[in-house]
DNA sequence: ACCCAATCCCAACCAATGGTAGGTATTGTC
DNA sequence: GACAATACCTACCATTGGTTGGGATTGGGT
């Protein structure tokens, strides 16, 4: 839809845009998103800036892409862990989400990253607009499911709305990791979130 | 504290600062954060940047004076509100958040700037970064004495714990914000809000 | 084997932005 | 009316993201 960039054929082209994006993912999580110039990743990467912009359009376009990969690694451990941990039983996107956020409490850059790009991908114009926006969607949709599931075995009320207890239960999630930025030793995300969780979903 | 700032004497110079605070509230509550350079406001109020750059030392000084003000533009008007519609019962902070993202939802540059200096001031060499936690740590404060009271009254479940209660709220409110900035006409922060308080303190 | 188009990548350059240095003009006080 | 502080500007700088035009490399087609 959007992907002016050109199909990019060559191997050496398509291993040198993944070392991009280790480099970026590297530099953002140890320095922050702030201390990462574009300078800075073409110089871990052995190229000039004019080099890392003919892979990526800008600077916010790398980004994007950074954490859209890092969402879809995490997507894939954490749904092997639960199949793998759990039986077999179906993922319930509410436990998904719980362990993502124990999973986010040891890599203090990629929450900056995260809440940095959800903030200014408000703008209709970013790249990451859409992906953000389209994100929320689906996280809502998954978790509005697995509330409905819930209700129907009889562990969540029964009064609920789904999609409103979604946008909360996102919503309680982002917030921690906003407070947790700000206070790493004293707020243990994790911990607050299942018990919002059981505030919220009512005792099983 | 960190008050560097010279002490500003002359007339003049005083309602300049605030002209300028005024003009920077405005150009980022219509044109959004990233749109309002300190050119802009050098513009908006006749002066040059180094000019703006001689009341505030920074940008970041400037917007984080700019959503202290506001905030505190808030909490008189919300008290008052508060103070004139229900007859003259104590303050209660839950009820003063609800109504606060009440009137933020008629300002989303300012939800905007909020949200973003949140994110921005994690690092502790941001001008905000103190005034951020303490904010923080204040409004957890008063929110865990409302529910403290709520319990006494048995407006509350018995079995909160009232601190952490707090975070979750202030999760919830400061997370249904990052939504509502992209979804504004999908959203209503008040009502979700409103009802995840009733979810989470349990039925009056 | 060689052509040639696509791809890769760079040096040079540009514009915008936040910020600094130093000086001049203004203000208000004693 | 001097004199100190304050207000404010011009000129300048460094950094950053981004563009441009061209040169080097790659690898499939013939």
């Amino acid at each position: 839809m959007s992907n002016a960039v050109p199909a990019r054929r060559y191997a050496k082209g398509e291993a040198k845009r993944r070392e991009i994006l280790a480099a970026a993912l590297q530099l953002i999580a140890e320095s922050g998103y702030r201390n990462s110039t574009l300078q800075d990743v073409a110089d871990a990467v052995g190229l000039t800036k004019a080099g890392v912009l003919h892979y990526f359009e800008s600077r916010e376009d790398l980004i994007t892409q950074v954490l859209q990969g890092r969402d879809d690694h995490d997507a894939v451990q954490l749904a092997q862990e639960a199949r793998a941990g759990a039986g077999d039983r179906e993922d319930d996107m509410l436990t998904l989400l719980s362990r993502a956020i124990r999973l986010n409490a040891s890599v203090p850059g990629m929450v900056q990253l995260y809440s940095r790009v959800v903030v200014e991908a408000e703008d209709p114009q970013h790249p990451a607009h859409d992906y953000i926006s389209e994100r929320y969607e689906l996280v809502a949709a998954r978790i509005a499911a697995s509330v409905q599931q819930r209700q129907s075995l009889g562990t969540a009320r029964a009064d609920l709305d789904p999609a409103q207890v979604a946008r909360i239960v996102i919503a309680v999630s982002d917030g921690l990791q906003l407070q947790w930025m700000h206070a790493r030793d004293d707020i243990d995300m994790s911990v607050d979130f299942d018990a919002a969780l059981t505030l919220i979903l009512g005792p099983a």
